[in-house]
DNA sequence: CGATCCTGACTGTTGAACAATCCGGGCTCC
DNA sequence: GGAGCCCGGATTGTTCAACAGTCAGGATCG
């Protein structure tokens, strides 16, 4: 319920981080930080720690932290890890499983979204959809891997600036394949995702790809 | 080539967890452990925190951190998952990628470690071996969470006692799955780990199962 | 104009301090 | 004698101040 000043601390950052207000290579200062989040030095290094692991920052020696580039490398991998994990997850989930209530509830949130306008919660819904289907799996260490991927991929879309319309196309994909699912053709839908995550990764791809040009960055891995 | 103090205390720490030098439960005092590793409170803090954010130990709000001991949910858990990772990335896998090699002299220290009769070497050969499985991904991000799954169970070992004759029917399961893999057989390989993966926890459970009845520790979990 | 040196800022790490919290032991009271 | 209470010591969570090492960039000098 409480957590503690570090977790507290990585969490806020994180926001901003997946939120796009912190912008990737951005360094960050211990000493403004620690003063503009009031935690001391010390906690704050804490939770850089905590940020460094999970691959957001990434610490240059005697340089302190910077917010991640991720490269198109990265992209990919993170695409791979997902479709790795969520297809053989959905082939085998239960529709009558708490996990496909969440996927309910975030196509509905997407479907609201597009009216309002805004694609970062377009977004925000879509990742909640695939960790509805995660959850399917009801492990909790599939659960932490993938919200770490999540972040991560957040953290791309920061170099999307306003290409955000991407997400429109997908939000119909996800409740077909939703509606697909719960009509007991797991396999189907988990077809469907197989499809639907290789698209998604050709046109970040794409996107990244003339954004970044000649922007030979850190990886962010390691 | 020189990580920083924090990061080779978590390693030090994580090499006595997983060698079974502390016990599952144990507690770690600041004071103590500080000494010993002959570093500050402060840098052993941001240690705890990396070792934490591994699952290896658990924080205890107030009462600082103990290693982590891994329930039966969580041995079932982290099978699931490396089932659910190694299994088609076996599948996929090109016998040319260096991960084979791997696997080669993993199972070549398997059958010299055999000899030697040290059911530990055997262990860690067979982790190589593994290791070497989800390297033919050629995914840092798999890897690392594969790393990960392994010093989690590891730590598992550590509940087995002088059961460790356990890994010795493995050896020669791995040594035909090699086989089979390297002539061309990807799939059948890959039937094989999935039935080789089931048995393992199947008796890990049996052994974890009869040797801690009575204790319904905590989980390793969050 | 270029190389060099210097200075300033920041990180990495340590030690000390202090409130808050928890645990065990002794004490009181029944 | 046993149950419950209270207190003191130990440990954690957190902060502050200090200092060496290192890096970047500007000033200086040839």
């Amino acid at each position: 319920m409480k957590p503690d000043r570090a977790e507290r601390s990585a969490d806020a950052i994180r926001e901003l981080i997946v939120t796009g207000r912190l912008t990737p290579g951005q360094r960050l200062s211990e000493q403004s930080v620690s003063e503009s989040l009031d935690v001391s030095r010390n906690t704050l290094r804490e939770a850089f720690r905590i940020l460094v692991h999970e691959g957001l920052l990434v610490r240059r020696p005697n340089a302190g932290v910077a917010v991640a580039t991720p490269t198109l490398a990265d992209i990919v991998d993170i695409y791979r890890v997902r479709r790795l994990i969520e297809v053989p997850v959905l082939a085998a989930g239960d529709p009558a499983h708490p996990g496909a209530r969440a996927m309910r509830d975030a196509v509905d949130a997407a479907l609201a979204a597009r009216l309002g306008g805004d694609w970062r919660d377009i977004a925000a819904a879509n990742m909640r959809f695939h960790s509805g289907i995660v959850a399917l799996a009801g492990s909790p260490r599939l659960d932490r891997v993938h919200a770490n991927l999540s972040a991560e991929l957040r953290l791309s879309f920061g170099l999307l600036g306003e290409n955000g319309a991407f997400f429109d196309g997908f939000v119909d994909r996800n409740a077909g394949l939703l509606r697909r699912f719960l009509a007991g053709d797991a396999d189907g839908a988990a077809a469907d995702l197989d499809r639907y995550l290789e698209d998604s990764e050709r046109m970040l791809q794409a996107i990244v790809d003339d954004a970044g040009a000649g922007d030979a960055a850190d990886t962010v891995s390691q």
